[in-house]
DNA sequence: TTCATGTACTTTCGAAAAGTAAGTAACTTT
DNA sequence: AAAGTTACTTACTTTTCGAAAGTACATGAA
């Protein structure tokens, strides 16, 4: 007996995005690899401690990737994967969604 | 100054997925008008408690609408709206994502 | 009449998740 | 030497969730 009768599969992506901010971060990870500080930047209502419980969630999930570059001051890249990239079909039927129905 | 750069419409349909259960939720309601034990039975993780705080939640957002039918053991059922139908492509999107990466 | 069953919730309460604020470490600029 | 930048951590409060039990109303059997 499973746990829902309608799509056992769809319960991960569920998991994913039915969590606060998730969905925004991805979003703004679409634009292309991008630097915690840009994120913040992208997202000022999310905390810090938020940025980095979801970028380390999602990391090990293998929808983003992060990266270091030792530069002078340290530089930590996110950039999404392929199954990351792989989301945009969601992230835009959302989108328009939203056009058409918000406000 | 806006909350986010990226996209202040994706805000609201954020809210609105990124909640536990509510894309379920939807998802089992796109087969047609359910009734409260009929969602219980889909989604059996989920408990009566938020079945209902998630209903009034879409009832109030213009997603689903409740009728009451006044029979024998009285029958209250669950429908999506126009505007909860146009979700479709959200969730048909998220389930193509899921057969692709899942497992 | 009392008991059991069914439907659709509501209430209570402890645990988990999220929000807020401040702190840290390494490095650079002034 | 002091202040700023970046990428986090830590500590604490508030909100949300989960599990279980309880409620209201009706039907039907014993």
């Amino acid at each position: 007996m499973q746990k829902t009768s309608i799509c056992p599969k769809y319960e991960f992506a569920a998991e994913l995005l039915g969590k606060k901010w998730t969905g925004l971060l991805i979003l703004v990870l679409l634009q292309g690899p991008l630097r915690f500080k840009d994120i913040k930047r992208e997202i000022p209502d999310m905390s810090d401690r938020l940025i980095t419980e979801r970028l380390r969630e999602l990391e090990e999930k293998g929808i983003v990737e992060r990266s270091v570059f030792p530069e002078k001051p340290v530089r930590v890249q996110y950039q999404l994967t392929k199954k990351g990239k792989d989301l945009e079909p969601v992230i835009n039927a959302i989108q328009h969604w939203a056009e058409a129905w918000v406000q």
